[in-house]
DNA sequence: TACATTATATAAACATCTTATATATTTTGG
DNA sequence: CCAAAATATATAAGATGTTTATATAATGTA
């Protein structure tokens, strides 16, 4: 597994996304769709993603709706207006991020001439 | 400039890549590469790099020589033999969790039919 | 029945980064 | 010639974010 120091200041940015795209999820659904997308290279720990979804509530970006399954608790976060508007800058912000770190560790990445 | 909140955890690969690269490097030259690099996207603080030098000489990952340049000293670092075994692991470690995110990021990435 | 999986959550400890501050020389532009 | 920018290293306080440990509890599986 990749060391997850590395997820530092993406793990908001990566919630934000599968927000958009799944629509609404439960934590416990984030750590899974993460690994799934990873081929389990990445694995969130509830230490560091519960802080995050409950930040990111507090700030106005998530709402929460729990439901009942299979009398467990299940939390749903789903992005409000707010967070529909800042999803968009967030994920460009990190691509750009991505091609930099390329740019730095795969420098010779350019036209390959045959 | 990119929030360098994501440059979290990165900076010690980004270093130690560097250095592995140019030989040998001081602190400013660091910044400056980066920023070279990154097309001025990515601009380190010395507040963040030095103690990141400092600690991984601790370590003794790098060394340190001193030199005089125009009355300005200068503090030379380089990858001990330690450092050059640890790089390419490091380096293969960044480039796997980059892959990640844009497996995460970009998830419809692969073949584009035209 | 025991273990794995599902599910959320918090606290303490730790690591890492930003911002502010300090110092000092050389180069450049007016 | 003088002021500002660039060059060069460094530390401390504060903020932020993560890991590890811990707690709880139900369902599915062997």
């Amino acid at each position: 597994m990749i060391q997850t120091d590395l997820i530092k200041g993406s793990l908001r940015t990566i919630v934000l996304k599968l927000l958009k795209e799944n629509g609404r999820m439960y934590g416990y659904e984030i750590t899974r769709k993460v690994e799934e997308l990873t081929a389990g290279k990445i694995k969130l720990t509830y230490g560091a993603l519960y802080p995050v979804l409950h930040k990111l509530e507090s700030e106005g970006i998530l709402i929460t709706e729990q439901e009942n399954y299979n009398n467990r608790i299940r939390v749903y976060y789903s992005l409000t207006e707010k967070g529909h508007s800042l999803v968009s800058e967030k994920i460009r912000e990190l691509m750009e991020f991505i091609e930099s770190l390329q740019g730095i560790v795969n420098p010779q990445t350019g036209p390959t001439y045959a």
